[in-house]
RNA sequence: GGUCCCAUCGUCUAGCGGUUAGGACAUCGGAUUCUCAUUCCGGUAACACGGGUUCGAUUCCCGUUGGGACUGCCA
C-alpha cells in the first residue's frame, strides 16, 4: 500500500481507471470540469436565493414539511431566486408508490409554486446515478474514497465491539478495515462477486474542532469527524443522503438549505465533504421541530403520525381549513412579526410580508389548534361571500359526503345562507372555522338535514300568535314589534318569544339572527316548522 | 455513554445591559345584543435555577436542571 503525503494528510493512492469502472458497476460518464460545465452557476442578480423542499417520498406529508417548504418558498420568492423540488428518493427499500403524487398535490394546494429547470435536473435522485457516480469516481481517482467490503454482519460485530469498550460506533480510523485495501485485495474481493460501498477516506480528527455555520444560530463547533461514512451504498448504487447532499445541491446551485435540526449533528460532515470537493457550501438554516400540546394531559410532546391526524398535511384539505389559514399560521411562526404586520394592516397576506431568515425560531413550536382557528376565523370573516361559497362548493364537491354536497347543490340558496350577518364588515359572524363545519352549523336551513327540537318545551300560545300576525314582507323593526308585542301579551321576555321560533325553526339554541334566518328559509318554510311542533 | 441544539405569561413570541418586561391566542370579568357569535372595555398570567462579569442583568460568560436531536449501506 502506498500512502502519499497531500496537504499534511495520509492519503491512499488512487485507483486506476479499470478499477473504478468495476468498483461502481461502469466507467463514470462525466469528469468533475464537465459536470461543472454541464450545470453552471445560476446567472440570478445579487442576494437572490436558490433554496429546495428535498422529501423522500413516504406517501406522507407531514406538517413539518410543509413548514419547510414554506420557507424555502418564501426565501427563494422574496428575493428573487429559485425554488426546487428534489425528490429523495434513494432508499428503495422505502419507496412507496403514488407518494410522489402525494408531495406534489400539497405543494399545489399549499401554493408552493416550483420551478425546476430542466437544466439543472433530473430532480429524481434515482435518476441521478450517473452524477453521483462520477463525482464518487474523482474521489476514488484521488484516494479520497474508497471501496468498503464490510458486510452487515461484519458491521454490526464491529459496533457491538465498540459498544462493548464504550467507543462510538462507527467505521472510523482502526475500525475500517478496508480503508487502506489495496487494489489486489479490491480485485479479490469483486472476483469474488462482492459489491462494495464507497466511503469516505475522512481525514478528520477528533481531536480537533471544526466551526459550522447556522444561519440562525451562528457558528457551531463541532469535534472533527472521522467517519468514514457511505457515499454510495452497495445494494443499489445510489448515493446516501450525506453525498446526494453534497452533489446534488453543489451542481443545482443551492444557496440556502432549509431542514430539520435532526441534521445538525452531521453539520461538520457536509462542511468536511465541502471542503474536500473545494466547493463552497451553502447557508444552512436548521429549524427547530414542531410540537403540539396533547389535548387531554395538556402537556407538550412532539406530534405523533399515530395520535395527531393534524401532523399530516392532507387531514387539513380533508377538514376544509382554509389553506391560506395553515400557511398564516405557519408563516408567522416562521417570521413571528407578521401577525402585527396584518393587524396593522401593514401587509394583506404572508405573501406579502418579507420574512428574515435570521428571526426563524430556534426553539421548537408547539402546534396550536386554537390560535389556527382564529387565523381561519379571521381568514374567513373576511372574504366576500361568494369567495366563501366558492370555497364551500369546492371543499364540498372534492371532499364532502353526500349530505354536504346536496347543501352545495342549490348555490343560490347556499349563498343566501351563508350571507347572513355579513352584510356589517365591523360585526360579521366568525364561527366559521373550516368549510366543512360552517356546513355542519348550517345544516338546519336544508329540510332534508334539519333535525326538529323534541325536547324544548315551547310556548304553543306565543308560536301561534306569532303565526297569526306573521307576514314574510314585514322588515326587521316591524317584525321585531309584534314580537315585542307578543310578549307583553303573554307577559314573558321578548328573548323569550325569540327562543321559542329559534328553536322551532332550526332546533337549536343559538343561531345567527332571527329575522336573517328567516327571510332566507322564506315564508312557507317557516310557517310549516312552527306548525309542526304545535 | 459521547456529541450537539434549545430554555420569557398556559401557547406563539417582542426584547438584543438600565423597560411599569410589550403584543397575539387562550382564559377570566364587564358592556352591547332576541340566543350564539361579533364588537368594545378591563383583569389574571412569564424572564427555569445557581454562580460570575458589570454601577446595573431577561439580555454577556460558566455551571446545574429540564426538554430535544444525532450516534444506520433511513432520510
Amino acid at each position: 500500500m502506498h500512502i502519499l503525503k497531500i496537504q499534511g494528510f495520509d492519503m491512499r493512492t488512487g485507483l486506476t481507471e479499470d478499477l473504478i469502472a468495476r468498483v461502481l458497476g461502469a466507467a463514470p460518464k462525466y469528469t468533475l470540469a464537465e459536470l461543472e460545465a454541464k450545470f453552471p452557476p445560476r446567472a440570478l442578480p445579487d442576494g437572490a436565493m436558490v433554496t429546495r423542499f428535498a422529501p423522500s417520498p413516504t406517501g406522507f406529508m407531514h406538517i413539518g414539511n410543509l413548514y419547510g417548504a414554506l420557507i424555502d418558498y418564501k426565501l427563494a420568492s422574496q428575493s428573487g431566486g429559485v425554488f426546487m423540488l428534489r425528490i429523495e428518493d434513494t432508499d428503495t427499500k422505502r419507496e412507496v408508490s403514488g407518494a410522489v403524487d402525494v408531495v406534489k398535490r400539497a405543494m399545489s394546494d399549499f401554493g408552493l409554486k416550483y420551478n425546476n429547470d430542466e437544466k439543472y435536473g433530473p430532480y429524481y435522485q434515482s435518476q441521478r446515478k450517473d452524477i453521483y457516480h462520477s463525482v464518487a469516481a474523482e474521489l476514488l481517482r484521488t484516494g479520497r474514497a474508497y471501496p468498503c467490503f464490510l458486510t452487515a454482519n461484519d458491521l454490526e460485530k464491529i459496533r457491538a465491539e465498540q459498544t462493548a469498550a464504550g467507543f462510538g460506533t462507527g467505521v472510523y480510523g482502526e475500525f475500517a478495515r478496508d480503508r487502506d485495501i489495496t487494489s489486489d485485495e479490491i480485485i479479490r474481493h469483486l472476483d469474488n462477486g462482492e459489491v462494495p460501498t464507497i466511503r469516505l477516506y475522512s481525514t478528520g480528527d477528533p481531536g480537533k474542532r471544526i466551526f459550522c455555520k447556522d444561519a440562525v444560530r451562528g457558528s457551531i463547533g463541532f469535534p472533527e469527524s472521522n467517519e468514514d461514512l457511505v457515499l454510495i451504498k452497495s445494494n443499489d448504487g445510489l448515493p446516501t443522503y450525506h453525498f446526494a447532499h453534497l452533489v446534488d445541491d453543489h451542481f443545482m446551485r443551492t444557496t440556502h438549505v432549509v431542514r430539520g435540526e435532526e441534521w445538525l449533528p452531521s453539520l461538520p460532515m457536509h462542511y468536511q465533504l465541502f471542503r474536500m470537493m473545494e466547493w463552497t457550501p451553502p447557508v444552512y438554516i436548521h429549524t427547530a421541530t414542531l410540537d403540539k400540546i396533547d389535548a387531554e394531559t395538556g402537556k407538550q410532546r412532539k406530534m405523533s403520525k399515530r395520535k395527531d391526524p393534524e401532523c399530516n398535511v392532507a387531514f387539513f384539505l380533508q377538514e376544509g381549513w382554509p389553506v391560506e389559514s395553515v400557511m398564516e399560521y405557519l408563516g408567522n411562526i416562521l417570521a413571528s412579526g407578521y401577525e402585527e404586520a396584518k393587524l396593522k394592516g401593514a401587509v394583506k397576506n404572508f405573501w406579502e410580508y418579507e420574512m428574515k431568515p435570521k428571526k426563524i425560531p430556534m426553539s421548537g413550536a408547539l402546534f396550536d389548534m386554537k390560535k389556527l382557528e382564529w387565523w381561519a376565523k379571521e381568514y374567513i370573516g373576511a372574504m366576500t361571500v361568494s369567495d366563501l361559497v366558492k370555497s364551500v362548493v369546492t371543499w364540498a364537491n372534492e371532499y364532502g359526503d353526500e349530505k354536504q354536497k346536496m347543501q352545495v347543490a342549490n348555490q343560490d340558496y347556499l349563498t343566501a345562507v351563508l350571507a347572513i350577518e355579513r352584510d356589517n364588515p365591523r360585526r360579521i359572524r366568525k364561527d366559521f372555522i373550516t368549510w366543512k363545519q360552517t356546513l355542519g352549523i348550517e345544516e338546519f336551513f336544508f329540510d332534508e338535514l334539519f333535525v326538529p327540537n323534541t325536547e324544548y318545551k315551547y310556548n304553543a300560545d306565543v308560536l301561534r300568535a306569532f303565526l297569526e300576525t306573521f307576514d314574510i314582507a314585514d322588515d326587521k323593526d316591524t317584525w321585531w314589534n309584534k314580537i315585542v308585542a307578543i310578549a307583553e301579551k303573554f307577559g314573558v321576555k321578548n328573548g323569550d318569544v325569540a327562543m321559542d321560533l329559534r328553536v322551532a325553526l332550526s332546533g337549536r339554541t343559538n343561531t345567527p339572527d332571527l329575522y336573517s334566518i328567516m327571510q332566507v328559509m322564506g315564508k312557507d318554510r317557516v310557517i310549516k316548522r312552527i306548525k309542526a311542533v304545535l
